[in-house]
DNA sequence: GTTAGTTATACTCACTTTAAGCATAAGGAG
DNA sequence: CTCCTTATGCTTAAAGTGAGTATAACTAAC
């Protein structure tokens, strides 16, 4: 008997903040084009969004971030900051297009932080919004109406679709706790229960494949399983990834709303000094809401998380603003330093 | 050129809390005792406690849990209630026995929870009161006086054999933060910190080993890297386990501890009625600290965490407790509902 | 050079949440 | 009946939060 080999993929969720953006960086996939079916394609027929992705070589590096970190500087000649591991993947069905009799594939995933800065890329890498693949996501204007209007509607659908009584009010809570629905207020740090909700559901662009893929290799006939329906390509959501790196992506940014509240890693997103606005700029971009700014302020300066440089901003519209940075001294005077995002404006 | 194997190894620190202690379960591992080099085994010479291990079986295991869920199954009899990853760690040094030639291991480790009646465990496994491996944790009875006594002088004196004059300050930045020391609040999170603080310093016995291994591997001499040193077998601090377990069991508390205050995970170690003072005795047993009665009743109850069932508890010394059971309303409610430690006492 | 628009920063006020205690209730053991 | 134990209710001060109002310092337009 041959043993099945394993290898294993790293995968960096590279994130920085522009122009009041959260963006990652994203590289075209070629390879994963050869699992889209005919007739099947990602909306134009090119090569799907990928998050920057590499081979681990066992015998070479020797620890797994260094692994990262060499095939990133090659892929886009970035030096990455802050490096935190995120999450193994390690399901047989997460790539269907390689599935069988082929190696079994272990993806660690590792959420990067850099400075906007570093915005010039080289190759074929792209900084992405990263709304564009979670519009859900983006409260920073208003409660996004496809949550009423595409979303609820069809997520119902789904879970009226189950038959057994028990799955479908498991189903309905879930839902009613990942969206906020029914009076359930919205947790902003839920990204991966929602992407996940919309998988199953058939909602997004990658479940359809997923399930084409796998159909077809089995040979099996139209055995669907319980309330898993075809939607119409146009009211897919959000912009698509390869195989699963938009699961991915979503873990990587639940991660990051999470941790802004108890660990002071904001900060590597900005230039070392900033104004307060800008600061609260890229929480907000984070988080998907937007801010009570007299109480932002008052939390991070009264909260000891920055100090005033007594320079000023020489840009802007109106009075100029001072520029603070981080004072370190914080980590050593409270227990868990984060923004605990004073006033979430939610109406 | 021939390809170094991968070997993916899934450990499971499995987590119960009986008589107020945490405990976790532990095995035998036969084959670590190779390592050991003769003259420097774990203190009486038997093979050293281990996690729960496995290897996961690339062709036959669908995903990781499930690969997880088998062999515990095997090995221990115990049905896995909550489980979630915790971290996965591949650097090659991990296992300084297996190194040169050898397959390339990354262990992916669990976090399992699971009810105290399931005590009963079958084969080699035992459970173990988890502040063995980590005394300097225990902060339920009064702090340590082992950290003011051993470990804070032990590590002020490997802070000052850094000749590097900012390495040296890191190194008290590091050790003041994480052991709470020069007025720096004590978090309770950052358990793996103070565990790596130690391995740097030398203060386990792993660290002593693993680099009694790597020097006899390499065949060099004792060119010792700045500030690393040889303590005496006494001075050694906690129950050592095979291999990087301890340092896998200390993430494994750090996110327990944390994640308890925005996710009602404790239920899953408490049965489904229980009186106030168990879910206050678990909770404290978790976060090694001591907490203020009628404040964690409060936050409790009005958090809308419990609701009473009108039934009193049989047992116990004094008036009879009301039994209350987990309100899953609350996941509803609430977005991150969790206990948050409500009136610690630090005094 | 006054006016409007913009952004920054200071301060207020009502309200909620916490920390820490005190006090009372309800059982068992002797 | 008394003491000991545990449960549970209530109080009070301090701290923290949400949502403003007011003022300051600049730019651009007329």
């Amino acid at each position: 008997m041959m043993t099945t080999p394993v290898v294993i993929v790293l995968n960096g969720v590279i994130v920085a903040v522009t122009d009041d953006r959260p963006r990652i960086l994203t590289v075209k996939h070629p390879d994963d084009s050869l699992r889209v079916p005919e007739g099947a394609d990602f909306g134009n027929g090119a090569a799907p969004d990928a998050l920057p992705f590499g081979p681990l070589d066992p015998a070479a590096d020797r620890t797994l971030e260094l692994g990262l970190n060499g095939w990133v500087q090659e892929q886009t000649g970035i030096e990455l900051g802050y490096v935190e591991q995120l999450y193994s993947f390690g399901d047989r069905n997460r790539e269907p297009g390689v599935r069988q009799g082929g190696p079994r594939v272990i993806s660690i995933a590792y959420l990067a932080l850099v400075r906007e800065e570093q915005l010039s890329v080289r190759g074929e890498a792209n900084w992405r919004d990263w709304y564009e693949y979670f519009p859900w996501e983006d409260w920073l204007w208003r409660r996004p109406s496809m949550i009423d209007e595409q979303i609820a509607p069809a997520l119902a659908r789904w879970a009226k679709a189950a038959t057994d009584t028990s799955l479908r009010s498991r189903r309905q809570e879930r839902i009613e706790i990942a969206f906020g629905l029914e009076g359930a207020p919205w947790d902003q740090e839920r990204v991966l229960e929602r992407y996940e909700l919309l998988y199953e559901a058939g909602l997004v662009a990658e479940q359809a494949l997923d399930t084409i893929v796998a159909r077809r290799e089995r040979q099996e006939s139209q055995k669907s399983s319980q309330g898993s329906f075809r939607q119409t390509k146009s009211s897919l959501l959000g912009r698509p990834m390869a195989l699963d790196h938009r699961r991915i992506l979503a873990t990587a940014l639940g991660r990051l709303r999470g941790k802004i509240k108890y660990r002071p890693v904001v900060f590597e997103l900005l230039s070392p000094t900033f104004t307060l606005l800008q600061l609260q700029r890229v929480v907000e971009a984070l988080a998907g809401v937007r801010l009570h700014k007299q109480n932002f302020r008052r939390l991070v300066e009264k909260g000891g998380l920055v100090e005033g440089t007594g320079q000023l901003d020489p840009k802007t519209g109106g009075r100029p603003a001072e520029l603070f940075c981080f004072r370190r001294e914080v980590l050593r005077e409270r227990p868990a330093p984060g923004i605990g995002l004073p006033g979430a404006l939610t109406k």
